[in-house]
DNA sequence: ACAGATATATCGGATGGCGATATATTACCG
DNA sequence: CGGTAATATATCGCCATCCGATATATCTGT
């Protein structure tokens, strides 16, 4: 059994990333992992089974609002249609991001203290 | 119950930290422990059920050998003594760490780059 | 004699990330 | 018009990891 490709991960940091991304503007579940992905240009991906418990945790501990909107599809006239779930940062939410990043940028500011200084790539 | 009050954590970052520790210089896993905990000022506090298990592990992935010594204790002419078991970085080991570091810094820049600018603190 | 630091080790619980799977709607292309 | 892919949300179980607790033994300082 090979040790497993391990993807390697995102460290923790997966909340830190949907507060941040909520933190510029509302968005839905979807939409958030689409951002996170082009923007990092595939780097960081944030796959259902990761996404929507978080999501579903964040809103729970307060920190996330959200509201269903559906998007009514041309032609169809009926009460069908896609349903987006838009979420929003609370005033917690945004208090827990600054907290969280502070946090985050002093933990990696140690660790770097610790890590050897990188190869110098010959020109 | 409160939701536990999360000493939170060292995301991932532990095996990094064990090998930057025997890049410098070899040790056993006690006297790791407790450098990473003094260079940090208490921040970063490697337990024994996290400290050993992991030693074991990259161990096990032959990043890491290592060999028992017994401190003779003054006064103690017999067989007995404290047992410590030295690890050093084989070259697997400082090859991984290069890679880990690299790999580390790369994606901390990606999350860096999603974060929200740091409030300034009014002089 | 006793407490506390040194030193290694394992166990069980809780959390979190991940792939797989499910369901439904809509867009695109031939 | 029919099929495939993208959009959109959600849950499940597996596994790795981190953590506190516990165990054992040695040594130091008082």
């Amino acid at each position: 059994m090979a040790p497993r490709p391990v993807t390697d991960l995102i460290h923790g940091a997966t909340d830190l990333l949907v507060l941040s991304v909520l933190a510029e503007d509302r968005a839905y579940g979807y939409a958030i992992a689409k951002q996170l992905a082009a923007k990092s240009e595939g780097a960081v991906r944030l796959t259902p089974g990761v996404l929507y418990p978080l999501l579903h945790k964040l809103e729970k501990q307060g920190l996330l609002l959200s509201s269903w909107e559906t998007v009514q599809a041309e032609g169809n006239e009926d009460g069908r249609g896609r349903k987006r779930k838009w979420y929003r940062l609370s005033a917690k939410g945004r208090r827990r991001l600054e907290q969280r990043a502070a946090a985050h940028r002093a933990y990696q500011a140690v660790i770097e203290s610790f890590l050897p200084r990188p190869e110098e790539e010959a020109g």
